[in-house]
DNA sequence: GTCTATAGTATGATAGAC
DNA sequence: GTCTATCATACTATAGAC
């Protein structure tokens, strides 16, 4: 039947949106389906569960981000790395993204920050055993970018970064809202992402300070 | 009646350990009066509400830090302020919440994590009304250390540090499990201040860059 | 001040008619 | 595949006895 396909469209597009804007805790089945316009009923006839349809959520962006990321970290030269190109080769991945959804790179951020700070263990766990090699060439890509930092440093300095963007992005809104009022910037989030690259890179980079006892 | 303080105290100890493990909502009238020992509706009676007992925790919190963290800013010098001078102010106040629980700075910058994420806005509202005045000191001060910056750069800026040191205390726990097992780091989490900050002091200070169109 | 009992509401999930 | 109706469960909050 066609009018499957179409349900589960509905389903989804409704669910990433709302989780996107709430968090996956805070959106109800019942909100969602509300939304879609389809029956309360539905989302556990396709998805399973609601585990299931926030897995069917991810799965989406990253089956088109993560493939992409590899290409691009793949035409990276193989010497003389820097911090500013492995970053960069997360942009054009996340553009990417506007093929799943208009707004699909700003709703990917998001989603991932939730999954993050909500304890969605069964995100993280699910991610690393389908994308974990691709994870695992960024790393090593930021460590030959970064010879001059100690293999602990560089793993706690690519997690604070990962959390500043999630964080951003997250709170971007209210952000640009503030920003808006204070500066008259017309700039919606669009160019987050540049103003976000150069304090990662130099807090990536930065040199290591002499450790204290 | 002496019982009123033990039960008051009691709730509150149980109450800022299990927000700052699971966040707000996700922790329920049930969860913290069983874990102290008391009787469900002892929170209402006490507090008047869960927003009344979240707003009570985060008090204890920023009536000690807030005005250490005044202090610390009053005694910089007037000129030549660098912005690990700023960053270096907001250590001492975060350690002197040891007063208040054993792990306050951990707790505190956990449960501020949330309030920020989770969309709290009565907390929000609720600090700035209580200690605006401290929080736009110290935006000067880095703005007086950052004089190369344009103030809308900063500020964007400041909020990506804030968002780095959240996010880090928010997964701080799982990190250091992971830093454990892959370094063989034996540092528990105290020294997560000591790495962010030069991570931070980079991020805010980097040049600005070229502005493209 | 403390307790029991319960009202009132919202959730995820499912059985069964169509 | 879709719907209605409902179950089982969890939550915050409060009334009223002690």
């Amino acid at each position: 039947m066609k009018k499957a396909a179409q349900t589960c469209e509905r389903i989804i597009r409704a669910a990433e949106r709302l989780f996107a804007e709430q968090g996956f805790e805070a959106t109800s089945l019942r909100e969602i389906t509300q939304v879609a316009g389809v029956n309360l009923a539905s989302v556990n006839y396709h998805f399973g569960s609601k585990k299931g349809l926030i897995q069917a959520v991810m799965e989406r962006y990253q089956s088109v981000f993560m493939p992409a990321l590899q290409q691009q970290l793949q035409a990276l030269p193989a010497t003389n790395l820097t911090t500013e190109q492995v970053l960069a080769c997360l942009v054009p991945p996340l553009n990417a993204l506007t093929q799943v959804r208009q707004d699909g790179p700003e709703i990917y951020l998001r989603l991932l920050g939730f999954a993050y700070s909500e304890i969605q263990g069964h995100l993280r766990r699910y991610t690393m055993n389908r994308f974990g090699e691709v994870i695992h060439q960024l790393f090593a890509c930021f460590e030959a970018a970064n010879s001059h930092l100690s293999a602990d440093t560089l793993f706690w300095r690519l997690h604070f970064a990962l959390g500043t963007t999630l964080f951003a992005q997250v709170s971007a809104q209210a952000l640009s809202e503030i920003a808006r009022a204070d500066f008259q910037e017309a700039d919606p989030e669009h160019h987050i992402i540049e103003r976000l690259l150069p304090y990662l890179a130099a807090g990536i980079s930065a040199a290591e300070p002499p450790r204290m006892k």
